[in-house]
DNA sequence: GTAGGGTTAG
């Protein structure tokens, strides 16, 4: 246009501006900018407002901050794309700062300013400011906006507060597939995979799921190892094309590996064309929480040599990967290549995955001291890992020094005082335990209860430590007691320890027999058809008895039996288990 | 003919 010697006109300038800011054309924007200054459009709000948006779109917060403060006349456009910028920043405390500024200054925010706002709330979790925005809302009766109720949904649902959101979306007289997919994702976030998964079926009477729905329930199904579930959106997603979604791709991926299918999983990431950080991330997770730890550090070098840069979160995955195969030098390496090489700064999580490699491998006086040299302060989490390690290693002296750390830190956590007890009882120092049970009790603190799920024909059954409502109940009691009693006759002894009580050996034994996990898997095997690979879940931890019993069973019914307990899988195969110890 | 907003994977 201008080789042609057509003259701009300020349209024209606005158009090619917002054209910059759109495609993040830092470079032409500035020089654009020069261009209408002396074409004299300098004092012209449109133009200001979309130089305003380009710079703040283009990362270059300090530009725009200087447009803002010299431009004569600022209408609500301008006001709303300075707050979206500190926002895109993570500065959020500005963004809600200059909201009040611009009320005080008399400019009314309008419904774009409202869903800017919620955004900013929403990422970094100012759920009170956000409930402020809610009460303008409903005083000025914007909420039948659905970009407002959107955007309140998702501020409620990233500040945690599901039942706020659900308020907010069964209020909503006409809801478009962001709000389903926001209330999925929200569900899915929050580990409410059961509501997630419900809510996923009811939209299909009302709307019809996109590709942004398939990577929002997707780790709903990952969450809760449900394989069928998760093979059946599998399903959807390819009748509906949207394989080719690199979010959707990638979460199938993740969710394979959740559900112990590793060998799916690798073979649906071979297929992604082109593998980005989150692809590989997702894999050398996977690799680490299935036990091949030579094939997570082989991936996560493949990756870099593909020319991806690792991020602090793939460093996660390699460092729990080689943790979970006690790994020790590999996982040390790693540390140092993404202090030295990477620039990447270790946070807690990194720390605790150190914390846990040292525990794990036996270097327990060694992890001791490096909590007490790390530059952060440690949260229960990283004294939580080296009172996991005191456990392995019969440690009770150093575990009451950790111990207190820990429930200072977090007092409220049963899982930790369960911990200990079950140090105690290792130990038979059956005094200690009772202690410990009082001081529970004082606190009118209540454990966890275990329980495991397996899913069989879609439909998911779940178990309670001791369960004996369910109507196959004879049917797995006899088939545990048949296995005990073949244990012992090759010699192996149900590992009185874990029964955690002090009672005598028929009595410990029973309480055995009775955790969430042997009922499932001996379910599993009596409902499944034969040579189907029986997969159980379970919330906690999986017992030491209870380990070596199911290593037993898969050699007794020669069956492969897939356990994921809240840290890793185990495979049990022929009597032996994928874990080599490492857990 | 021109400026600002809501949902997705580790």
């Amino acid at each position: 246009m201008l080789l042609s010697g057509i003259n701009t006109d300020l349209a024209t300038m606005v158009s090619v501006v917002a054209g910059c800011s759109n495609t993040g054309m830092l470079l032409l924007g500035r020089t654009l900018h020069g261009y209408a200054i002396k074409a004299s459009f300098g004092r012209e709000l449109t133009l200001n407002n979309s130089l305003l948006d380009m710079y703040s779109k283009s990362g270059d917060l300090n530009s725009a901050i200087q447009v803002f403060e010299t431009m004569g006349e600022r209408s609500v456009v301008s006001w709303t794309s300075m707050i979206a910028g500190y926002a895109r920043e993570g500065l959020s405390d500005m963004s809600v700062r200059l909201f009040h500024e611009m009320e005080k200054e008399g400019i009314s925010p309008d419904i774009f300013t409202i869903t800017t706002i919620l955004h900013a709330c929403a990422c970094t979790g100012l759920l009170e400011n956000g409930k402020d925005v809610h009460n303008y809302i409903k005083e000025n009766k914007m909420q039948s906006d659905l970009f407002v109720s959107n955007a309140l949904m998702d501020m409620y649902a990233k500040c945690g507060s599901m039942g706020d959101a659900h308020l907010v979306f069964s209020e909503m007289q006409v809801k478009d597939i962001v709000s389903w997919n926001t209330m999925i994702g929200g569900y899915s976030k929050n580990s409410l995979p059961n509501e997630a998964l419900n809510l996923f079926v009811e939209m299909q009477y009302n709307s019809k799921p996109n590709s942004i729905t398939m990577a929002c329930i997707l780790p709903a199904c990952a969450s809760l190892a449900a394989l069928e579930r998760g093979q059946e959106i599998h399903g959807h997603i390819l009748r509906n094309g949207f394989s080719l979604d690199r979010h959707v791709a990638n979460a199938l991926v993740d969710m394979y590996l959740k559900c112990g299918a590793l060998g799916l999983a690798r073979l649906l990431f071979d297929m992604i064309p082109a593998k980005d950080l989150v692809s590989w991330t997702v894999m050398v997770a996977g690799y680490g929480m299935h036990g091949y730890g030579s094939e997570a550090i082989a991936a996560f070098n493949e990756m870099r040599n593909s020319g991806i840069e690792p991020d602090e979160v793939s460093f996660i995955s390699i460092l729990y990967a080689c943790s979970h195969s006690g790994l020790l030098d590999e996982g040390w390496g790693f540390f140092n290549m993404m202090r030295n090489n990477c620039g990447i700064e270790p946070k807690l999580e990194h720390y605790a995955c150190i914390v846990d490699l040292l525990a794990r491998t036996g270097n327990l006086s060694k992890a001791y001291r490096f909590i007490k040299r790390m530059p952060i302060e440690p949260d229960a989490t990283i004294w939580g890992a080296l009172l996991c390690g005191c456990r392995i290693y019969h440690d009770v002296k150093l575990a009451e020094k950790v111990a207190e750390h820990v429930f200072e830190l977090e007092p409220e956590n049963t899982g930790y005082y369960v911990l200990l007890a079950n140090i105690y009882a290792e130990a038979e120092k059956w005094e200690e335990v009772k202690k410990l049970r009082e001081r529970i009790g004082r606190r009118g603190l209540r454990k966890n209860p275990g329980c495991s799920w397996i899913e069989i024909k879609g439909k998911v059954h779940i178990f309670v430590a001791g369960d004996s409502s369910h109507p196959l109940a004879n049917k797995i009691e006899l088939l545990l007691k048949k296995t005990r009693t073949r244990m012992k006759e090759e010699g192996h002894f149900p590992k009185m320890r874990y029964a955690l009580i002090k009672a005598d050996d028929t009595e410990k034994e029973m309480a055995l027999c009775g955790h969430s996990e042997k009922i499932a898997m001996a379910f599993g095997i009596l409902s499944l058809p034969p040579g189907k690979t029986v997969r159980v879940t379970k919330n906690l931890r999986v017992c030491g008895d209870c380990h070596e019993m199911a290593k037993f069973m898969s050699k007794m019914v020669k069956r492969d039996i897939i356990l994921r307990d809240t840290n890793r899988f185990h495979h049990f195969k022929d009597g032996s288990c994928s874990c080599r110890g490492h857990w």
